[in-house]
RNA sequence: GCGGUCGUGGCGAAGUGGUUAACGCACCGGAUUGUGGUUCCGGCAUACGUGGGUUCGAUCCCCACCGGUCGCCCCA
């Protein structure tokens, strides 16, 4: 039996990883006061194809759609972000005193794709939403935290790169004016922007293939066709960053991939090398209106979403190791069976004393439990044989200094949390 | 979904159309009787992705499928 095709498990050596990277996140989260949402695995099927939207490529061939016993259809979270929306309307938390309503989530995600590395079929994403302002200075704020999810880790090849696609007034002008200005040139692009233009013109700016044609370079920016507001908007998204010395790039190609962005749009992508062809590291953006589309009161919002696997990809790519793995405090070596039930007892009354304590189950000889205490990298063991128990001690050694104490059975659990405290 | 490439024991990695498929690491045991990372000796292992086909015979040849990987699409 294998794992389904694009699944993983994550293994002790490696979940270590995970769960450092995680608590840095949350403990980030706390710093700028986002506190933990979890919303289910599956929603009704229905939820993604009006929050992700119809035209997508994750609604259109990505999604785990399946039908439950009592014939719903039900779809695997593809994304974040409509789950968390639907919850803040369905429990009318726009109603609760404290706005904007700032939450973060972290789980698996599901999308039927061909994997590769970094991108796999079920996986990890770690989000912030901030519902109810439209301050740029907000904007901003996401920005800051998605930067600083990489930064507090020690990444250093970071890209930040912004975009606004202003709001939907302005998106509607710049759509029908890419229209206008592809159209003509149309059995000249490639097929899958002949399709892109009829769908969504937005995307065949930032196609790969047709990069070179001579209609791209001319082609009505977003930028352009901004109104005043969103142009505004964007100048003061900006000038916050600026405020705040964050670096970033405008790309006025950049283009998300989900239907609900409006206003701000961005990617942080990984510099580093020994990246492949997958490079964003986490999106994200303003998406006015979502709230409405969901059958909430009007509510502007903002956010993003980084995935963990690349996180831990840039990681190893710019070869900085996570303090994992430290080894445990005590090993407890036992020689006989009365020793053995000593052994047992102490080991007991040890890890209740808050010592990380492992012994040997497999009956092995003195040597080999050394073996696995000094492979645990245990800073001390304890060595119960017949003569300490005749005598009611315990043989305590160091196995940094190679030092040998005895201690009795008695004072064990004092002289150990002293010893580990620091203390003599 | 499309194209390239790969698939040998826990990991890494040789190899051949034909008796018992190298080796390294790891693991286990031993090197005078109760003490760990070195060394020496010995041992262990459901190993040729799966299913067909060609052949007297296939791990090695062919096909399909599955899986990994790289790229495309797209994204996190």
């Amino acid at each position: 039996m294998k794992a389904p095709r694009g699944t993983q498990d994550i293994l002790p050596g490696t979940s270590e990883k995970w769960q450092y990277v995680e608590s840095a996140l949350i403990e980030l989260c706390k710093k700028y006061n986002y506190r933990e949402i979890r919303t289910p695995v599956f929603e009704h099927t229905e939820l993604f194809q009006r929050g992700v939207g119809d035209t997508t490529d994750i609604v259109q061939k990505e999604m785990y759609t399946f039908e439950d016993r009592g014939g719903r259809s039900l779809t695997l979270r593809p994304e974040g972000t409509a789950s968390v929306v639907r919850s803040f309307v369905e429990h009318k938390v726009f109603g609760q005193p404290m706005q904007p309503t700032k939450l973060f989530y972290i789980g698996p995600m599901f999308r039927y794709e061909r994997p590769q590395q970094g991108r796999m079929r079920q996986f990890y994403q770690f989000g912030i939403e901030a519902l109810g302002s439209a301050d740029p200075a907000i904007d901003a704020e996401v920005m800051a935290l998605a930067m600083a999810s990489y930064q507090e880790l020690g990444l250093k090849s970071l890209k930040l790169v912004i975009n606004s696609l202003g709001d939907s007034e302005s998106r509607k002008q710049h759509r029908e004016a890419l229209i206008k200005h592809f159209d003509p040139h149309r059995e000249e692009l490639c097929e899958d922007c002949q399709v892109r233009l009829d769908k969504n013109p937005l995307r065949v700016l930032d196609c790969k293939k047709d990069r070179e044609h001579p209609a791209m370079k001319t082609a009505p920016s977003v930028l352009d066709y901004l109104n005043e507001e969103s142009k505004e908007y964007f100048e003061q998204v900006k000038s916050y960053l600026d405020a705040m010395e964050i670096p970033y790039v405008v790309d006025k190609n950049l283009v998300r991939g989900l239907d609900y962005y409006n206003h701000t749009a961005f990617e942080i992508m990984s510099d580093a090398e020994g990246f492949g062809a997958i490079t964003t590291l986490s999106g994200g953006g303003r998406y006015n209106g979502l709230v409405e589309d969901m059958g909430g009161p009007e509510t502007p919002g903002i956010g993003f979403a980084l995935s963990i696997e690349r996180l831990l990809m840039a990681l190893e790519a710019e070869g900085i190791e996570l303090p994992v793995n430290e080894g445990i405090d005590c090993y407890f070596v036992a020689l006989g069976d009365q020793a053995e039930k000593e052994a047992v007892r102490l080991t007991y009354q040890l890890r209740k004393a808050g010592v990380q304590v492992d012994k040997d189950y497999l009956g092995r000889k003195i040597k080999s439990q050394f073996k696995s205490a000094d492979r645990l990298e245990a800073k001390y063991v304890i060595v119960l044989g017949e003569n300490e128990l005749e005598a009611g001690q315990a043989n305590v050694k160091s196995m940094e200094t190679g030092e040998q104490q005895e201690v009795s059975l008695a004072d064990l659990v004092t002289y150990l949390k002293n010893k580990l405290a620091g203390g003599k």
